[in-house]
DNA sequence: ATCCATCGGTGACAAGATCACTGAACCGGC
DNA sequence: GCCGGTTCAGTGATCTTGTCACCGATGGAT
């Protein structure tokens, strides 16, 4: 049951004593669905690899919208907030189980030990820095220029994944985008209109899933 | 002249031979204004730390428009690329220097052992990082909730530091805040009817502060 | 002086945000 | 079952912002 850094492409490349002084420090955690992992007030102690489940992290406005920035998946670590754990500066964002995880941490010491022994770790670990900031700059991007019909679109494919009932609600889907929900249900309502998507309190299904990724297709980002 | 590293208070707790080696390795360049230091294509090759002048990084859409993403001032360095720097990713944004620069360029092999050897270059790295990735969520925040006027008199404040004279076109104005040329010009043309700023092309002057001021503390973000 | 690129202004209209409600759906407890 | 509270969704009115299509002004450069 140590095996679980084969799950990290990235690490599989440590050489044998930091691997095993690595899992050696690791624990393996299992944390509820919907439980707060970091944020203000609760700085990460920990550096976490993903092993099961998902991490939304999202930024919350004083007058309480929020907006989500991006999510950790399997196999991906939420290495954003290493740079707060080493600096000790407060995250204005926060970080929430949307599903039931099952995790692997690395104490702080134990993080900082592999930076400095271990030239692949420090690689695993900035490439993790790399892809998350390239993809943020994406979203702003997004989130300043384009348009909120295709953004929608591309959002339910992304969140539906292959299955057909997404079970979010407008407000999600207004917080995934940074929208208010008005404008999600008012846009929601002409995707029903076109028998895109048929609607429930807090479920979405994909009825016509080829007109859905086409109108993705036609409207880039 | 090797003192240029007192001019970063990160790196003044180096021990003597971390600072030795870094300081022999390093070289001070000097960047006329207007050149693009990194962007898609152009990799960057060095850690930067900026002794005189700023760097604008900015993000640029396929269809051309652009965002400034955050700026980094003298004193600070050009973190977030060492993390493409080392996992040899590409960039989507690019660097470019607002005016002629003086910095410290650090080698990636330097970084890459200073980083293994230094507890306190690592916290500086970290700190740096730290501070540019609280900084892009509030971007994102502000970007998705804030309302033009408002921010445009953030920024205004911001661009004059203590002059009043603003180098800028409302296209520069524009692509700071993410909106269009048209928005700008509007906004712009109230603030002057307002009398709380002239303009003439390519420059803004700020003839009454304490009202912008004022209007910029009442409207935060 | 003339040419030309850049910059700024404007009207019309579309899209998105905000406000103020309303009713519907769901979840507990009784 | 029924009730009551809470969350969720729908809608019209209104304001702000974004887009499009233009035009004229400005300030070099030759």
């Amino acid at each position: 049951m140590t095996e679980w850094i084969d799950r990290f492409p990235g690490l599989v490349a440590l050489h044998a004593p930091v691997r095993d002084r690595l899992v050696a420090s690791a624990r393996v955690i299992e944390v509820p669905a919907d439980t707060v992992i970091f944020g203000p007030g609760r700085p990460p102690e920990n550096l976490l690899l993903l092993l099961d489940g998902q991490v939304r992290v999202q930024q919350i406005a004083e007058n309480g919208r929020e907006i989500v920035l991006y999510r950790v998946h399997s196999g991906e670590s939420c290495v954003l907030t290493t740079a707060c754990l080493l600096a000790f500066e407060d995250y204005t964002a926060e970080g929430i189980a949307e599903t039931d995880l099952r995790a692997v941490a690395i104490p702080r010491a134990s993080f900082d030990e592999a930076m400095s022994t271990s030239p692949e770790f420090r690689r695993f670990v900035f490439a993790a820095y790399s892809k998350r900031i390239t993809d943020l700059f994406l979203t702003v991007e997004e989130i300043a220029f384009g348009r909120v019909d295709s953004r929608l679109a591309h959002k339910l494919l992304e969140l539906a994944g292959d299955r057909a009932v997404v079970p979010v609600t407008h407000g999600n889907l207004a917080a995934e985008l940074g929208t208010a929900r008005e404008v999600i249900s008012r846009q929601m309502a002409e995707f029903q209109r076109r028998l895109w998507v048929e609607q429930k309190r807090g479920q979405v299904t994909i009825i016509d899933r080829p007109a859905l990724e086409a109108f993705a297709r036609a409207n880039p980002i």
